[in-house]
DNA sequence: CGCCAATCGTTAGTATGCTAATTGAACTTC
DNA sequence: GAAGTTCAATTAGCATACTAACGATTGGCG
């Protein structure tokens, strides 16, 4: 087999397998008036609150516009506050609303669900050894990125 | 380590990993005017024409209605032709234009760029190793889906 | 033949997601 | 400390992406 097929196959496997996960998850939230990235913004957030938008943006991998309009309709449903930081006027900080943070606990627990069921029988020794070549290629990646906009 | 941090770590890097590789890609095709999903769909047309909206939404993981406006823009970029199929007055065979196939090309090229640099110092039995996990993840989630949805 | 369920494509409406341009605030540098 | 730069958030405009509802067509089945 030639070596760019074996490339070629992971990209395609790695795509599937994301956006079919994604659509299983999303399905599930849908379900109780969510999204996917407003369940992956609940997942964030009840982990560590009082961050930027920017932060926020940044580690869920999207671009600070797309983090205002997201939050516009979080803050909307009653599921986020934007708060005004007295150290920097120029900056918000996020945190849940008490709603928020049921919904992130059902989010949790949807998550857990779905995670049991689609890894039921898998090794973990091989998720493991996959996270690190993840990793590997994210970075590589990031370092592709960096070389176009190097600061 | 707990066993569900395994998984919940994989699906985070699953995740990051997917969506860094879909923006690199899609940086890289839009300097030539197209999008990410536009290049897919250019990319899978160039090994099979003459199919219809719905069987090429499925081989995209896409709607058959998010297909529609996706092949709209890309008629009217001149990408492709919807072809009357003379045995099924309902569907439409989408083929390639002249312009289209260039295209097409092109992406073939910018994704083989990609991939060479991507997985440069990856190990390709690592890689296949991989691909076997998530085509089992994949069937998984598909199975999930079918318990819902059976037919 | 004629009804009827299933299928293909489309439209409508909403929610992401992007880039580019703008505003206001903080920082740098001289 | 004033000017220019940088940075956070926003807006505008476009391109996906989804679900739900619809019209046209086909195929099955009596």
């Amino acid at each position: 087999m030639n070596p760019s097929t074996v490339t070629a196959e992971f990209l395609e496997s790695l795509t599937k397998a994301s956006q079919k996960i994604r659509t299983a998850f999303n399905q599930q939230v849908s379900a109780h008036g969510l999204t996917y990235p407003r369940a992956r913004t609940l997942f964030y957030l009840a982990k560590k609150q009082n961050i930027t938008q920017s932060e926020l943006a940044s580690v869920l991998e999207l671009e600070q516009a797309t983090m205002v309009r997201l939050l516009d309709r979080m803050a909307e449903n009653g599921l986020i506050k934007r708060q005004a930081d007295v150290k920097d006027r120029r900056t918000n900080l996020i945190v849940l609303t008490p709603h928020g943070e049921e919904q992130a606990a059902l989010v949790e627990s949807i998550a857990a669900d779905l995670r049991s069921q689609i890894f039921a029988n898998i090794d973990p020794f091989e998720l493991r050894c996959s996270i690190a070549l993840l990793e590997r290629i994210s970075a590589n990646v990031t370092e592709l990125s960096d070389i176009h906009v190097p600061a």
